[in-house]
Order: C-alpha cells, then sequence, then structure tokens
DNA sequence: AACCATGGCAACCGCGAGAGC
DNA sequence: CGCTCTCGCGGTTGCCATGGT
C-alpha cells in the first residue's frame, strides 16, 4: 500500500509514504555506499528518493543499515531487554545501545507485543513495579537463564552484562512487600487457581521464601524457580484440582502451572 | 471457503534538544 | 536572542500474515 502526502504542488513534489520497494531500498542503499549517512533531506533530494529525509533515515537506521540484524532475539537478549528495562523504563535507544545490531524499535516492538501482551494477561500495568518483580522473579528471567546455558550461547559480553545488571532479590522487593502479595494475589485470582488465594496483609515477606530455596546466586539472585517450564503465555487454570504429591518446580507439571507452582510454594512458606 | 480477530512489525508522527547562522 | 534545520526519541498507526470460528 502507497500514497502520498498531501501537497499544493504538482504530483512530481509529492513524497511517498508506506512501504518501502525494493528499487528504493536500492537508491538509498548506493547513495549512502558512495556519500556516508546524515544531512538526509538533501540525501533524500539527491538519490532521487520521493521520501521524507526522516523516512531515509528510520529505514537505513531500522532496516538496511548491514549491521542491523534480523530475526528473533536470543534469550540473553531478551534477558537484557528485561533487565535493562526494569532499570531505566521506556528508554528505548539506551537500551538499545547495549544490544548490538538490535535497533530501538525492533526492542520497542518487542515490548509492547510480548512483554505488554503478558502484563495485559496479569491485568497489571507493564510499567509498575509489581509486573517488573513479576518478570524477573516469578517467571520470564527464571525461564530466559536456563535457555540461554543449556544453548550455551552467552558470551563474556553478555555475562558481563548480566553481572552488573543483577540486583539482589532482598534489595529488588524492599520497601514493596505489600505491593508485590498484593499483585501475587491477583494473579493468582485471576488465573482462577485450583489453589487457594495467597492473601497477606502482614509483614510476611518474600526474602523468607527466595532464601528457603537453594537456587540462589553468589550474588543473592533468586533464578532457578520453575526453570523446567515452557515459556508460553500464561495457563488459564481451571477446574477441580488438588495439591500434588510431586514437586511442581522440577515435574512436568509445572511445564503448565509455572507460575502456581511458585505461588504455591509461598503459600506453603508462610 | 469466508469471515473475523489478533499479533507482529515497519513506518509515521509529534515533540524536543542541539547546532549553526 | 531568535530563527531554522537536522537529528533522535518515544508513542502511535496501519498493513499483512496467521489462526480461529
Amino acid at each position: 500500500m502507497l500514497s502520498y502526502t498531501n501537497s499544493s504542488k504538482g504530483d512530481a513534489e509529492q513524497l511517498r509514504r508506506g512501504t518501502w520497494s525494493a528499487e528504493e531500498d536500492s537508491l538509498l542503499i548506493h547513495y549512502i555506499a558512495r556519500h556516508g549517512e546524515g544531512h538526509w533531506n538533501l540525501l533524500a533530494k539527491r538519490a532521487g528518493l520521493r521520501r521524507t529525509g526522516k523516512s531515509c533515515r528510520l529505514r537505513w537506521l531500522n532496516y538496511l543499515k548491514p549491521d542491523v540484524k534480523h530475526g528473533n532475539l536470543t534469550p540473553q537478549e531478551e534477558c537484557l531487554i528485561l533487565q535493562l528495562h526494569s532499570k531505566w523504563g521506556n528508554r528505548w535507544s539506551k537500551i538499545a545501545k547495549y544490544l548490538p545490531g538490535r535497533t530501538d524499535n525492533e526492542i520497542k516492538n518487542y515490548w509492547r507485543t510480548r512483554v505488554h501482551k503478558h502484563a495485559r494477561h496479569l491485568k497489571i500495568d507493564a510499567n509498575s513495579t509489581p509486573f517488573q518483580y513479576v518478570i524477573r522473579c516469578c517467571n520470564w528471567m527464571p525461564r530466559l537463564l536456563p535457555k540461554m546455558e543449556s544453548l550455551n550461547q552467552t558470551s563474556q559480553h553478555d555475562q558481563e552484562l548480566m553481572t552488573m545488571e543483577q540486583v539482589p532479590v532482598q534489595e529488588q522487593i524492599s520497601g514493596s512487600t505489600d505491593m508485590i502479595m498484593s499483585t501475587i494475589s491477583q494473579v493468582a485470582e485471576y488465573q482462577t487457581s485450583p489453589f487457594s488465594i495467597i492473601s497477606n496483609n502482614d509483614d510476611y515477606t518474600l526474602a523468607k521464601y527466595c532464601y528457603h530455596d537453594d537456587n540462589i546466586d553468589k550474588n543473592g539472585c533468586y533464578y532457578n524457580l520453575a526453570s523446567t517450564s515452557a515459556f508460553e503465555d500464561f495457563p488459564y487454570l481451571d477446574g477441580d484440582c488438588h495439591k500434588p504429591d510431586y514437586n511442581c518446580v522440577n515435574d512436568g507439571f509445572a511445564d503448565g502451572l509455572w507460575s502456581m507452582g511458585e505461588l504455591w510454594q509461598l503459600r506453603d512458606l508462610h
């Protein structure tokens, strides 16, 4: 689909909009190869492109530039995005600097389509502290790390970034326990859990839960719960179920109950 | 097979910062 | 100091493919 900007001038000066053609891509690539980037409005005219400079810049930076990576994000890239977003929020360009070959637009799209979807399912604001907690400690991050290990793809650079960004669990949750517990209750409710809803308004702390488990790394980061679970959408549990006799975390059962297994442990510890 | 809903993603838009004159 | 231009950023839109009914 192609459209043109409204203009009182003749057709010859109308600017194209919409999807770029192979011919336009070629013009842009060859022009930049000869003359370099920058001065995009001038570039657009001289390259013979009936596009705004802005459009040319975007096309080049997000798609045509040789070092732009195409294809799915790797687990370590996903992990980094989650880490960095929890630190900086929607600072996409800043986050993109830590992912060579990935553009801010791609990261933004990833966040909005995948992570926001997850938040919608949980009925939590994706930018809220509770959701960040759920992402980092309850499900998403715990699932990515084993994937990264199994793929053995983590470069030293990635590892350094991970170490740099990791925040001890106790630090992550300090001062917001009530909010986090409230969120977990909401999650449990939303999933129509076969388990009892965790309601908690006392001074129960997540640290107790976290440090009960052995899976805490040297930085105090808790990261291995439900590591066997598939990284899929939330399961919407229903029906008359009972507390299983086996380990929710290590058994295949956890594949479908990954978040609930964690919540169940939390409840039992209380 | 046809229709509809949804997700993924490329592209656009508005705004603000900074440089140059 | 103010104007213009360029660039970059974050938010939003709209197209297209896919899956479900």
